[in-house]
DNA sequence: TGCACTTGGGCAACAGCGTTGCTTAAGTGC
DNA sequence: GCACTTAAGCAACGCTGTTGCCCAAGTGCA
């Protein structure tokens, strides 16, 4: 790999020799500038257009006014921020306004869902700025549905002078996330094994991330602005399913199999389900659906959710998927009921925003900018010293 | 505070300047150092009497030969580590072998349970070296009881030149881990809203750390060498609890509230429980117990830990409290049937080691040196770059 | 026994990080 | 118009891991 001296991104250079083997953990001068870089690229993108002062960056990181000076500035120097005018001053000089350039790079996110592929183009700030949707059978797999998702990504408005970050994959799983490979998904077992990752990188010549539509979602939600440090997205479509994140990152586990709400017993002696078990939550909260008992499968929605509460300690439940937005007040109301009737203040919303898997699959590319890979369970360097700095 | 030029512990310094505010994730020189100074005595901790080799070492880290001679040569001078002669020579200068010092430090771990208090000295390994043990009625409140447990430490043999690294204490939650505050401790409200942390640290003059007594058992099995990376500790005793490792570090939730495996619903229409739900698990589980079908109740856990797995992609379901170290055999066996029958190929294990939680309990003060705090969800600084660096 | 070779580890110089001390810029308020 | 306050940059600095080089300490073959 080439090392350009100029390049000052989070991502210049290669730090701690990741080439071969695990290389877990050390830390050198390179990852400490990107780790600094990143958190400020991260609180420049919470800040939004309203932009944030180099003093607060100060404030905000525990960095010195000089350091977040010097990283600034090189983000300027990379285009990836600028100034954007003054604060009123409280007695003194004014505070300069820094700010996420947002068209400095772009991102591509892709939706595979059973019956069509939704292409997502975003920006920095994981804006989407061009979506197109092409209908297509997930059955029929990896040949011909990679050939037509790379010609929609390639049907894209140009970068122009955005650099482009890569594109990110959601779909449903189970699947391997750290390899990029789908496992025996329901319906379309023809997919597993596939290297997914690396054949449509291949084609569209873009660094390429998959990961199962859940764990996309929730990442996409987890990087809005003012998003609550752990939350449970609960999906509510032809399947159920949650993706979780907690501390701010989504939990995969090691197989990339966690989020599996679905298959929770919920009764004992319910009935059967294809996975083995007795009264999944998935099989009884369907049928609801399919009786077209909203408020049934939102009670049974809710007990899964005070599950998820009472276990994960989770801030916000948030609902989304295709059975939700036809209908988000209803099972919001029941949700919420469940919790309140437990005595478990937790806020409930729902999720209607019309490409949520989409843009929240080319966070799967912008996340790392910002230091927030959730590959190993959190990118931060937490001060280090905890209880033993008495002295 | 005053600056050591001699220190190089991880806790040498104030890195980031944490006196006020939130101060997060901002990184300088003296954080990475100790940020490579604790993964360094992590692996050393791991390897065990054995040792491990430098080379090895950056092999394991990423960091360059040279670096970490330097990071061995600052923890040799400090007694933290030694030599410990050298492997077999592969064709050249044999490798030395290096240790970490056990003796160099010590630690306290308290388990404050309904009706005692088990107080536990360690070494730096978390290698019990003293157990006390006092009948005591928790309902009696912080007053009595922190000074029955204070008397308790002062009567454990002296540290001698071992440096004394503080005290952390494990009780039934819930509690508020960061303020070290208990919350309405079933059976013993009065507890609720004392200072406990800050008073013990009064008494004993120690830094002292508060924590579920799930949490705590729960960080010592994951301190284990050899700990899985993620896994769950179910806890059947008076209660059902269970302390949740995620990549290596607990998980507590924001209000230290996860864990809650007790009143997970399994059953919709099942008996009434005191929190408000119908089929808590906890319930099922005790009621199972109390008329001595013990079968019944693994297939109960069981189905608990298949919830889990299910959800959190677990590595290995552990088995401890009082319950299981009365019939180890009959618990794991039935919670293993009832995976296996859904097709979850996890290891069960038994925890049936005596001060399980009060050792852990004094891992609580052990972990940050090692860099595990787990405070804020996992102190890795993860290789920058992820997948873009593909240029 | 002697020599070439391999492998481990330390010394010294170095690039680059955030920090410190100081200066300059740019406002407010009397 | 002046003193004061606050923001931000310049320059020197301490300290980090890295690099290049040399020495130490073994094996293996002649």
């Amino acid at each position: 790999m080439t090392r350009d001296p100029d390049a000052t991104g989070p991502d210049a250079t290669d730090p701690g020799g990741t080439g071969t083997g695990p290389a877990g953990g050390g830390a050198n001068l390179a990852v400490l500038r990107g780790h600094n870089a990143a958190l400020v690229l991260d609180l420049l993108r919470t800040a939004g257009p309203d932009g944030i002062s180099r003093l607060e960056l100060a404030d905000r990181t525990g960095l010195t006014p000089q350091a977040v000076s010097k990283i600034t500035a090189r983000l300027r120097a990379e285009g990836l921020a600028d100034g954007a005018g003054r604060r009123a001053s409280t007695g003194g000089k004014p505070r300069t306004v820094l700010r996420l350039v947002p068209g400095a790079a772009r991102a591509v996110g892709v939706h595979l869902d059973r019956d069509g592929a939704t292409v997502v183009l975003t920006d920095l700030a994981g804006t989407p700025l061009a979506v197109r949707r092409r209908s297509l059978d997930l059955t029929a797999g990896p040949g011909p549905v990679l050939a037509a998702v790379a010609a929609e990504v390639r049907a894209l408005p140009s970068a122009g002078p955005a650099r482009m970050l890569g594109a990110g994959v959601a779909m449903p799983g189970p699947l391997d996330h750290r390899r990029g490979v789908p496992g025996r998904v329901t319906g379309a077992p023809v997919w597993a094994g596939e290297p997914v990752r690396d054949a449509l990188a291949a084609r569209i010549g873009l660094p390429v991330t998959l990961d199962k539509d859940t764990n996309a979602a929730a990442l996409g939600l987890a990087l809005r602005p003012g998003a609550p440090r752990s939350f449970a997205y609960v999906h509510l479509g032809t399947g159920l399913g949650a993706g979780l994140v907690l501390g701010g990152v989504p939990l995969r586990g090691a197989r990339t199999g966690a989020g599996e709400l679905g298959h929770q017993t919920v009764q004992l002696d319910g009935p059967p389900c294809a996975c083995g078990a007795r009264g999944c939550l998935e099989v009884l909260c369907l049928a609801a659906v399919a009786r077209g008992d909203l408020p049934g499968a939102a009670r049974l929605l809710g007990t899964g959710a005070a599950n998820l509460v009472r276990l994960l300690d989770a801030d916000r439940i948030l609902l989304g998927g295709r059975v939700v937005r036809g209908a988000p007040d209803v099972l919001a109301a029941g949700v919420r009921a469940v919790l309140a009737g437990l005595g478990l203040p937790v806020p409930v919303e729902t999720v209607t925003a019309p490409h949520a898997v989409a843009t929240g699959a080319a966070h799967l590319v912008l996340a790392p900018f910002f230091g927030l890979d959730g590959t190993a369970g959190g990118a931060t360097l937490g001060p280090v010293g905890g209880p033993v700095g008495g002295e």
